[in-house]
DNA sequence: TTGACATTTCGACAATACTAGTAATAACGT
DNA sequence: ACGTTATTACTAGTATTGTCGAAATGTCAA
């Protein structure tokens, strides 16, 4: 994970709708759930909707599956360990940062 | 970290000159950088550049500090710490999905 | 092939973000 | 007090993002 990936998968998240849309497919599981089930749990218009849903997949955080007349989207699980690998690995400097190290500040 | 925070958080860092703001003070340690440094390393106006550590700082990302003439930005690794974990919290619905989780998906 | 359903694309608009020049503020030395 | 340095605040212009209605597309069943 590069850092213009990284960047586009923040902007995907930095959003109210978005960052509800990813939390709710995590939910899902891997199968998913169809676009107009999302429409309605997030109150989104459907085209709205897709203006989102577009914006996580282009950023690789979600994807598209055809099931007859339904698209279902699901999370991808392996992008969103790159981007928690990016962070650990960016945030204090190389050393890791998951559980207890936010006072580790003796690197200078 | 609630939902709300993330997203400022996310926002902060989806941008290319704020995260190599964020990393450049990452890697200077705690004891920061004065804001004419970072403006020179990252190329950017001083006008341009405090729009930017603002917004870092507003996200709760960085921290500013005044030494005489110069105010000094430094990364504050435990907001990090806390998108770390809002992460791994909520991107394989409470499994740990640091490492080696991205094909665990017999859950359905 | 017609009709219904699920979703996307298009178009227009409002709101927000980014950039950078210029003016103002804070700290310091003389 | 004055000039210099370091930085922020103000302002305006341009670009991007988000919203949603209407029209188009793809899928299926009869």
């Amino acid at each position: 994970m590069d850092a213009t990936r990284t960047i586009e998968a923040f902007g995907a998240l930095a959003h109210e709708h978005r960052l509800a849309i990813y939390r709710l497919l995590v939910e899902a599981g891997p199968g998913g759930m169809p676009a107009g089930h999302i429409g309605e749990r997030i109150g989104l218009a459907p085209s709205s909707l897709t203006f989102h849903v577009q914006s996580l997949q282009r950023a690789g955080l979600i994807t598209q599956r055809r099931a007859s007349r339904q698209l279902f989207y699901a999370a991808d699980f392996g992008a969103m360990n790159g981007l928690v690998d990016y962070l650990t690995k960016n945030c204090c400097g190389g050393a890791p940062c998951g559980k207890s190290n936010s006072r580790s500040r003796k690197a200078a």
